[in-house]
DNA sequence: CCGCCTCAAAATGTATACATTTATACATTT
DNA sequence: AAATGTATAAATGTATACATTTTGAGGCGG
């Protein structure tokens, strides 16, 4: 097994909430796991540093990230800027082939809702979105802050009890698009974005139920 | 020598252009050079691959990052997009101590001007201009693709000519942030970033004086 | 003359062994 | 008992040696 596929499973493990933020990686014990030496190990940790999985200090253990609250609400902020400018660039290019694949992508979000492959098939539906931008670096800044999220909201143990406010979202942005309506997606979007915010935030720990107050 | 200072060194050389997108990088030859083993230099690859400033692929040679025009095209269009969403926000959190920070920073990018410490000074200059922003990880963003435009202008030899100009956009820039002209100052910015990129992409190989046409 | 295959040289990937740094537990002191 | 210093254990960083993959040159055939 080499450094990639290391990586690769180490980031699943990590995104589905098997380690929480903060918590520590020890090289020795990936080595023991995958079975091989502690080289390509390292290699497959400076691979999620580089992917914010978590956080490398030399001469330190590897620590699964842990954003701060403020930290937290700038992410969400990144989020908002570069998701409202990518599904605008995304509209004006979108052809109806591509509203097809949206269709799928949200009818395969409803079948997984209320599972554990919800979180994947948000991030596919979104992708769905954004994907006729043909910003691909956009979209890869958009994934990672999107990972960044999904590893806190994992990590501390949020249920998707509001899927179906989501996937309500989710169908009127399909409709959005279906009509062009460029600002009356980003309306949409911005509050689907601005609600996840603030259920991740009050669910914080230190921070009782209070929806984006000091920053 | 460890791998972070490493990875610092090489990096100095190649956004320097002692090194032009898509050279290859060699991990023994740079081994040599710091009288290390392969190891930390493996280290100081990844390390430069987060940071985008080298390709790194399994198995193959390391190469400088080399972006064809539309790639260029989006990293421009991201860097608009960010900083002008960074500098609205640092206007609003502007105080006179800020001001004076950005005045030693263009007065220093004024004596630096036509040298080859203009891009540190250029950087250093807009940096004090977003820094009120609080957004440290906004910042790194915006860093890390003016670093990818850097590699590529200072690669194909783009002479800092319209030094002057750019100067005088900086002065403007700070008379804005003075009356707290949120639009004013956005809008010199995005000439100064458009002017920059129509720079770079006329000087691109293949594209002869094409200012902003295909994508 | 061009394209393709083969094979040797070179570069990268990995395991093992060892050095260095950090962390934990324990004893000591106040 | 709390705080501090020290020693032992554990984890990370690096060098060497070897396996694997890529690459580039040369020869072969079209």
């Amino acid at each position: 097994m080499s450094a990639d596929k290391i990586a690769d499973a180490l980031e699943t493990d990590i995104v589905g909430g098997a380690y929480h933020p903060g918590e520590e990686l020890k090289q020795g014990k990936i080595a023991d796991r995958f079975s091989v030496s502690r080289i390509p190990v390292r290699d497959a940790l400076q691979l999620l540093a580089a992917r914010g999985v978590i956080e490398l200090v030399p001469n330190k253990r590897a620590r699964v990230i842990s954003l701060s609250a403020s930290e937290i609400d700038e992410v969400y902020a990144l989020r908002l800027l570069l998701e409202s400018d990518c599904l605008r660039q995304s509209i004006q290019n979108m052809t109806d082939i591509d509203i097809g694949a949206i269709e799928r992508a949200l009818a395969h979000s409803d079948i997984d809702a209320k599972t554990e492959r919800w979180a994947d098939s948000d991030w596919e539906f979104h992708e769905s979105l954004y994907r006729p931008s043909k910003r691909p670096r956009q979209l890869a800044m958009i994934e990672s802050l999107r990972k960044t999220c999904r590893i806190h909201i994992a990590g501390y143990g949020i249920l998707p009890s509001r899927t179906e406010g989501w996937l309500d979202d989710h169908a009127r942005l399909l409709d959005a698009c279906r009509s062009r309506s460029e600002n009356q997606a980003v309306n949409i979007l911005t509050r689907h974005i601005e609600n996840a915010r603030d259920t991740l935030m009050s669910a914080l720990p230190g921070t009782d139920s209070a929806p984006h107050g000091q920053a």
